[in-house]
DNA sequence: TGCCAGGCCCTCTTTAGGGCCTT
């Protein structure tokens, strides 16, 4: 698989997390709120989140997972025009998300219908987590909270506060990265490839990393 | 109203099945 980066600083990237109305966009679900954070060296510097309006109904289920109501949604904007306002926030920069082939069909297929497209990489949390916290009872988001201490309101299925655990997360995985295998800043490259890298030969990779 | 997907990853595997994650 090829992956293209953008051309941005290796430490520098945007972590994202949308609210749906269900699991796939390819069954009609749509997104109904983006959150986001832009990470530069290793702070959260900028924040985005946006409630949406995708004209379709949000079921039961999902106004009480994520406290989002159908009169909420009614009130916002419309999915083209916030998501054409997320397109101009990311900027070119590389993303992050937990369990990210998630967000990712939901990003491309709303930036589908306002004809955008995103070209940069896209980074997992989840994946790298498998990888590198390899003792964690499970790698939910919440799970991971308690597991690394990370820093968290206590909300959780709200785009924002998710993205900002998120990004929490993938500074712990960087400072894990660089205390205990001691590697020296590794890159979003790096990153994007441990997350695919099959865990019998992860030993390889950071020990080749760790050399460079 | 109720239901839906898909990629990863392990194993009792690879001509498969099922749990984990996301909403």
């Amino acid at each position: 698989m090829t992956i293209h980066l953008a051309a941005r600083p290796a430490d520098t990237l945007i972590v994202f997390d949308f609210e749906t109305t269900g699991l796939s966009p390819d069954m009609g679900d749509r997104s109904i709120e983006i959150g986001a954070v832009l990470i530069e060296n290793g702070q959260i510097t900028r924040r985005f989140q946006q409630l949406m309006n995708p004209g379709v109904r949000i079921p039961l289920f999902i106004e009480n997972l994520t406290g989002i109501t159908n009169r909420m949604a009614s009130e916002a904007r419309k999915n083209a025009e916030v998501m054409q306002e997320f397109f101009e926030f990311i900027d070119g920069h590389n993303l992050v998300a937990h369990n990210a082939s998630f967000d990712e069909r939901f990003l491309r297929a709303e930036f589908k219908r306002i004809k955008r497209s995103f070209n940069g990489g896209i980074a997992c949390s989840l994946l790298a987590s498998r990888r590198l916290f390899q003792q964690a009872p499970n790698h939910q988001l919440v799970t991971l909270v308690e597991y690394k201490n990370l820093p968290s309101e206590g909300i959780y299925h709200r785009a924002l506060a998710d993205a900002e655990i998120t990004a929490h997360l993938w500074l712990s995985l960087l400072e894990e990265l660089q205390t205990r295998h001691e590697l020296a800043a590794p890159s979003f490259a790096f990153m994007a490839q441990l997350c695919k890298t099959p865990k019998h030969q992860l030993p390889k990779l950071l020990s080749a990393a760790a050399q460079v």
